[in-house]
DNA sequence: AATCCGTGGGT
DNA sequence: TACCCAAGGAT
């Protein structure tokens, strides 16, 4: 084991989070459902939905039982919802193709409904121990100032940035599956995106961003999503009154909850088109059945 | 390749 | 306050 791997895998047995999807009772499925719900949203308000959907739907098969539209219900505030929709409709190809058993290999859980490359690895990784690159955008930044000497990754990933990944992983294959949370944990903990906490970094000594006196981003400004305004927002706002009535919603309950008539349309058709909502007779809407 | 897709906390 | 950002995926 070289003195990088030696380092970063000490820090991590000393400073790893104690995160449920982590411990040794977590099953593949708690996995699953973990790095689905961690896609684009923070630790902190996936572990409390985490916890009630584990303990609701236990297996794949559970979840697979029940309606589409519960998954949403349940899916609460956590964002981008078309995600409760695809992990829905994963249960249901687990449950119809795999016997309700999580598949181990990267090509069976690529194919799955909401799972990318990063996600197949992810499982693959850590719910199987399989020897896998796993590439997220913490482990791009680490990578980025560790090897890079640069503050932030390129905008896309690139096939350098792969090769990288797989260049850096242990070879055994018990140190590469904790190899790859640990580079994702120093990411999330100290080698952050804003405000890096260098002198707590067990890697700073050898971190060429730092031996290049940690030079200052300077490729092209991102342009951030737009948010005021956007249709995102009134789908968020219709898709939470649906979310949060007991029943259908008659179409005066979600009148008020935009002004823009046009936008409002715009926005409740393509919630119907994700199959995030159904209309019913009546001029009301639900979730989907 | 660029854009769209939620939500809320940190700075 | 107005951004920035968070274990991406689909098109």
């Amino acid at each position: 084991m070289s003195d990088l791997h030696d380092e970063v895998l000490r820090w991590y047995a000393a400073a790893a989070r104690d995160l449920p999807w982590r411990r040794a009772d977590a099953t593949p499925w708690g996995v699953y459902v973990s790095e689905i719900m961690l896609q684009q949203t923070p630790v902190s308000r996936v572990e409390p939905v985490w916890h009630d959907w584990m303990h609701r739907w236990p297996t794949p098969a559970d979840l697979a039982a029940e309606s589409p539209g519960e998954a949403v219900r349940a899916w609460d505030r956590l964002g981008y919802p078309r995600r409760a929709l695809r992990l829905h409709a994963a249960a249901v190809a687990i449950t119809e193709q795999h016997n309700g058993v999580v598949p181990e290999s990267f090509d069976q859980l690529l194919v799955l409904p909401g799972v990318g490359t990063y996600t197949a690895a992810a499982v693959s990784a850590f719910a199987f121990g399989i020897r896998v690159p796993v590439v997220d955008t913490n482990i791009r930044r680490v990578h980025a100032r560790l090897v890079g000497g640069v503050a932030q990754a390129a905008a896309s990933l690139t096939a350098a940035e792969r090769d990288l990944a797989a260049e850096l992983l242990p070879e055994d294959p018990s140190e590469a599956a904790t190899w790859n949370v640990a580079v994702m944990e120093l990411g999330a903990l100290v080698c952050t995106a804003r405000a890096p906490r260098c002198g707590a970094c067990p890697v700073a000594d050898r971190c060429a961003w730092q031996l290049a006196g940690a030079p200052a981003y300077d490729g092209p400004a991102r342009r951030g999503q737009k948010w005021a305004g956007t249709d995102r927002q009134v789908r968020g706002r219709l898709l939470r009154t649906i979310r949060e009535a007991d029943g259908p919603v008659e179409r005066p309950a979600l009148d008020v909850v935009w002004h823009d008539q046009t936008q409002r349309e715009r926005a409740l058709s393509s919630l119907v088109e994700d199959g995030l909502v159904e209309p019913l007779p009546g001029d009301r809407f639900a979730l989907p059945r």
